[in-house]
DNA sequence: CGTCATTACGGAATGCGTAATGATA
DNA sequence: TATCATTACGCATTCCGTAATGACG
């Protein structure tokens, strides 16, 4: 097989028609080159030029060779630098698998950021609930998860990318919205409320369950969503994420108003940033380091 | 700058897994192999490979770099066969030029003997007179002509490509039809003619004019039609080549016939092919091998 | 201890540069 | 005879293969 040496050869003598022109800009000297051509020549079969002597033709075997040749040099320059680029993490794809929540609160900034300083990198997207997120990252189906309620696991690394409190939506006519002060959960322990799926949301769910633990009564559950809190038409109140509120009747948007709560733990709502440490994936730590602030990750 | 046979080896290694049956399968030990890879990754500036104890596994970096690497193995394998089917002549493109007349007798074969022994050399084709075709040739312009009453020249080939003689069409009620003989020119020469334009078509115009030079007495030309002789729509007489009949008035197509002459020279009608006895075109002297008889040109 | 990759070393081949030769207008 | 291309030859480098070393399960 020829070498992309002589291919140089044969370019630079194609376009200067003439060895001695090519040999000086190749910093070389004629007869070395002559013998590479011939070499060439020899290898592939085929008559690149006609001698003259005033320097040389090329064949028509030659020409199209020299598209090749081209063709097959700007190649052999753009693919050492396509792949030192993916391993610095500069470019490439990274598969992250979000939940409906973290997608509001975690990942329009994570997508904003890798626009602005990784442009080549991809970011494939996909919902999952985080026990899927989990398997498929140990499967290597996924690079990041952002889940919550991550198991530990020597093989993951975990970071928390988003913390929040449960403030609680209210009908502007409620007695909870109308008493002029922060509701306290002893007071709303009294009334009916909306809840999570325990299966759907366990997370949420929880949460909520975990808020009423210590209380002498308990709410009674009216209604339990599946994903998030649904519509709701009745005046009865929603424990919602700040920053992810659960939709409301259009006809009554302006009658709502969510309100924090006066002795509830605050930033139960989590959300973890998920990879495995052995990730070989440059884009991935590349991500990483932009995203998370501070530590960097394994 | 890298080699091929590098990429060779890359592409082997990662393939295999495993730089033992990669040496294996390029034929040689593993050490060199080793060395390559090593140079490889120097030259490119990245690690193509992580080196566990049972093999190795590709990077990010090296699976785009395989990706690279394949394509460009099978470019550099393509690039000298390409070339050699185009030195051959097996492959490429004929610029031809033709005349209205010799379109029909002519290239029609040519371009079905092409199709079906030459099926990658283009065929361009365009029209010209005989002149402008010489002039085309001489300036490199195209690559072979099929014309007639071409000049000597020792930079022209010249071959005798189709010769036939000129016949008459007349009116079946005419006189030279009805007769029942084939009519002699002295004849002819008696009756009204339509002939050729000597400006537009001077070669047809000269052949009807030779024709007549011995006569006592010359014919009247009633009307000189550009090209070819016109659709005519009197009972006129008209010169033609066999294979290239004017065309008729369509009312009276079946009231013409046509009939050779007497005592005329016969295969005066001639068409030549000519082309460049320096062309380098290794397509043309492919196609000129085809379509000419026997002899081989220069 | 067996498997696989890497380093060490000697010999062959490749490839450069200088100098000489050939070929053509 | 001047200009290119090509062959001749000597030296440095490269690259292979054999043998030895190293690393990990």
């Amino acid at each position: 097989m020829y070498t992309l040496e002589q291919l140089r050869g044969f370019v630079a003598v194609a376009e200067e028609g003439n060895f001695g022109r090519a040999a000086e800009r190749l910093r070389m000297t004629q007869p070395p080159l002559s013998r590479q051509i011939q070499k060439l020549e020899r290898e592939i079969g085929v008559e690149l030029f006609e001698r003259t002597h005033r320097g040389v033709d090329l064949t028509a075997g030659g020409r199209v060779f020299l598209d090749e040749a081209r063709r097959l040099l700007g190649l052999a320059e753009a693919a050492p630098l396509r792949a030192r680029s993916v391993s610095r993490g500069a470019a490439g794809a990274v598969r992250i698998g979000f939940t409906a929540m973290t997608a509001i609160s975690v990942l329009g900034g994570w997508i904003r950021a890798a626009g602005q300083h990784l442009p080549d990198v991809d970011l494939v997207l996909s919902e999952a609930v985080s026990r899927e997120q989990v398997a498929a990252l140990l499967a290597g189906d996924l690079d990041i998860g952002v889940a919550r309620g991550v198991p530990r696991s020597d093989l993951l690394g975990v970071r928390l990318v988003h913390a929040e409190s449960l403030v609680l939506a209210v009908r502007s006519d409620h007695p909870l919205a109308t008493s002029g002060r922060e509701p306290e959960i002893a007071e709303i322990a009294e009334h009916d409320l909306i809840t999570y799926s325990p299966v759907e949301a366990r997370y949420l769910h929880e949460l909520v369950v975990a808020v009423f633990q210590h209380q002498a009564s308990r709410p009674t559950t009216s209604s339990r969503s599946t994903r998030s809190p649904a519509c709701c038409r009745w005046s009865t109140p929603v424990w919602e994420p700040r920053s992810c509120p659960s939709p409301r009747p259009s006809s009554s948007v302006r009658a709502w108003c969510t309100s924090p709560v006066a002795d509830i733990t605050p930033r139960t709502v989590q959300a973890h940033a998920v990879w495995r440490l052995d990730n070989a994936n440059p884009a991935v730590s590349a991500l990483l380091r932009l995203v998370l602030p501070s530590r960097p990750p394994a």
